[in-house]
DNA sequence: AGAGGCTCCCAACATACGTTAAGCTCGAGT
DNA sequence: ACTCGAGCTTAACGTATGTTGGGAGCCTCT
């Protein structure tokens, strides 16, 4: 398969890590070669990260914006009686907290939700970037407003689903996003991420979340490891999720 | 109250439609005379619409977009088996769907809550004054950005709180962002919106949307008729949705 | 003023999901 | 190979919320 071999290219370094980040770009607006140079360009200042530790914290005023290179991140918010809704998963080539460059204060934490390594941007430099290519400030604003879209998605998934239906819909999602970059492995994807994670971005106790991917791999959809997630029946998988890309805004929808 | 008397100039035609855009991107972003100028010089179609009748609809590609005027809007979405979740709320002052300027297919629709008046404004002359005022164009930035936050806010609400306190928590929001305009009226505010579709705003029954009405005035936080909304009780109806006013980006949060 | 239609409210009952608590499994480290 | 802890699973029981259905209040139109 093309996408496991794209895996091994990240692995053996002959992929740089901006790739990713111009690959995810490329996924929703088109970028000219001389702009993939102005990227490829942009200094990275890698970092590898545990999860229990923020990449940036509610409240704070980054100066910098965080591309994923490998692994996911979530953004979070908290609750004062200690409820904490997971409203975003990150995978590679996503850039987490792009909005800081106009919304100075931090309305919510970003965090590991696996082990992953992360590159540093400046602001300055995207706003270099930017001001010298004015279409890439428009793929930027775009990839906000996907995030939104994003957002949406996930609201009517945690107001309007039971649970069976929102984790269907979420793997769904996932498998979509990192066919767009390359990282899936056939009808599988590496996907190290706790249930009690899970459970908190779906709005349910890790009890239930365990109860579901139960209900779901009984049923053939599914097949779920610690590190790896396995649709077993995309169709209906799907149809159990209540699954339409649209809001995902790629360029070119192909199914897994 | 200056906030009663803003109404009546709305109503006496002294202030333009224009005005409450102006007036909402001054809350979020510092506007120069000059680009208040250009935003009172943009050329608004008005039109008045009741509920029932969409504004735009899912799958659509506007070349236009909407500024609320009067009333009430909202973005929902649908699922296959007819539930509706309301995702987000637009209190006057607002472009609903701002987003549409750089993302061609709406992945949602808009449709009023109440009776409300809207004025359109083509893309291409929005695009103009972005162009010309790039200040303007990251003012509108800024604006989608803010609209995620909310969404992320919601999420939260919806997530992880009982539909006692996610009531309560809106009610907060919708005060502050009116307050914003200056739509309040003292401690209350008009909102003439029915509990079926707050109901699919918060992800519950209308039964219950019912019952937790009545549990909040019981408690002497809220008072509501068909038509407004009066608080009662500030400092516990915040206390009581665990709301913090951060994330909707004012650039001054004063409390009612 | 009466009829019809929304909207809201209330009561009885059903259920998806939360909570608690107890084992179990797996992988990391010695 | 053994230990230990984090993560997962299962069961029993409690509750917030859904569903159904009936009735009361309140507009609007005739």
């Amino acid at each position: 398969m093309a996408q496991s071999s794209d895996v091994n290219l990240l692995m053996t370094r002959s992929i740089s890590p901006n790739d990713l980040l111009i690959r995810r770009l490329q996924s929703i607006h088109p970028v000219s070669n001389e702009e993939i140079r102005a990227l490829r360009d942009l200094p990275l200042e890698i970092a590898s990260l545990e999860p229990g530790h923020d990449i940036v914290r509610m409240g704070e005023r980054p100066t910098q914006c965080c591309v994923v290179i490998e692994g996911f991140t979530c953004i979070y918010k908290l609750t004062s009686d200690g409820g904490r809704q997971i409203m975003a998963i990150h995978v590679p080539g996503d850039i987490p907290d792009i909005q800081s460059l106009h919304l100075g204060v931090m309305d919510f934490g970003l965090a590991p939700i696996s082990s992953c390594t992360v590159g540093y941007i400046p602001h300055e430099k995207i706003q270099q970037v930017c001001d010298t290519y004015p279409r890439l400030g428009v793929a930027l604003w775009r990839e906000t407003l996907i995030d939104a879209a994003i957002y949406r998605d996930w609201m009517l998934n945690i107001g309007q689903r039971e649970a069976f239906g929102r984790v269907a819909h979420l793997v769904c999602e996932l498998m979509m996003r990192l066919k767009a970059v390359g990282l899936t492995e056939g009808s599988s994807f590496k996907f190290p991420v706790t249930q009690a994670n899970l459970a908190d971005a779906f709005g349910i106790s890790s009890v239930h979340m365990s109860r579901v991917y139960g209900m779901l791999a009984k049923q053939g959809l599914l097949l779920v490891t610690r590190t790896h997630i396995t649709v077993l029946d995309w169709d209906e998988l799907q149809e159990a999720g209540d699954f339409d890309p649209t809001y995902l805004h790629l360029e070119r929808n192909a199914p897994a």
